[in-house]
DNA sequence: CGCCAGGCCGTGT
DNA sequence: ACACGGCATGGC
């Protein structure tokens, strides 16, 4: 245990989270129909709104690619003219192809048999990838493998940042990813492994759901349905 | 027209 | 260890 935050931080984060859940209520995520679904949406809305990459989405279901074994099957460039819509496609698609690659070499193509894999070495074979960083690889732990891991963004970033939970030494600099998903671990150390999956799916979910909330990013915003402090918290 | 989006990577200090 | 620019399209 590094880089621990400053004493409260993680109560303070977790009193967040319980407003915001009840500000927001369930938000339902991840908004896919299978696990190999949630990966690719995970590498397409890297820096893209959702609304994006569900054109790409459709684009990939409507050519029968949506499964393991048509991503395997298709030309790169061929997926690159299905997710174009959502941005970054020359990289998103290589990226996929050495996903499914991984996936073929050391999970028998197998997402569940990844997943019954421990969460670390799965951790550090999604970061090994092109592509992929500490979000996208926590992003599919979480929410296509299931494994009870936090996911950081952006706008958690924000949040910690502007309500000062960081150690004084810290402030100032951008928090780094790993010092938010520590602080993130330790505002649910008090729940059961079983019931984090939950929490923190919940969490990051609320996370973005605040940050597309902030009302078309006009400083006043008088509609928002959050407290000033926590609304502004996430506005960029 | 400009800025933003559910990041990541190579390069430069 | 950071900061910065490129990657690219679509929405607003």
């Amino acid at each position: 245990m590094k880089e621990v935050p400053h004493v409260g931080a993680a109560l303070r984060l977790r009193r967040i989270y319980n407003r915001l859940v009840r500000v927001y209520g369930p938000q339902n995520w991840w908004p896919a129909k299978s696990a190999i679904e949630v990966v690719i949406g995970a590498y397409l809305t890297q820096n893209t709104s959702w609304r994006s990459v569900e054109i790409s989405l459709d684009n990939l279901r409507n050519a029968g690619v949506m499964n393991i074994q048509g991503l395997r099957t298709i030309g790169t460039e061929d997926l690159k003219l299905l997710i174009r819509p959502s941005g970054f496609y020359s990289r998103k698609a290589a990226a996929l192809k050495a996903f499914i690659t991984l996936l073929d070499n050391e999970f028998s193509g197998s997402l569940e048999t990844m997943s019954e894999q421990p969460t670390p070495l799965v951790r550090s074979k999604l970061l090994s990838l092109p592509g992929v960083g500490p979000e996208t690889a926590d992003a599919i732990l979480l929410y296509a493998l299931e494994h009870p891991v936090p996911v950081a963004d952006e706008y958690l970033r924000r949040i910690v940042e502007r309500h000062d939970l960081l150690v004084p030494p810290a402030r100032g600099k951008r928090a780094s990813y790993d010092t938010l998903a520590e602080l993130s671990e330790q505002a649910f150390a008090d729940q059961p492994l079983r019931n984090r999956i939950e929490h923190f799916n919940e969490f990051h979910a609320l996370t973005v759901a605040v940050g597309k909330a902030h009302c078309g990013r006009t400083p006043d915003c008088a509609h928002c349905p959050l407290a000033d402090d926590l609304h502004q918290s996430t506005s960029k």
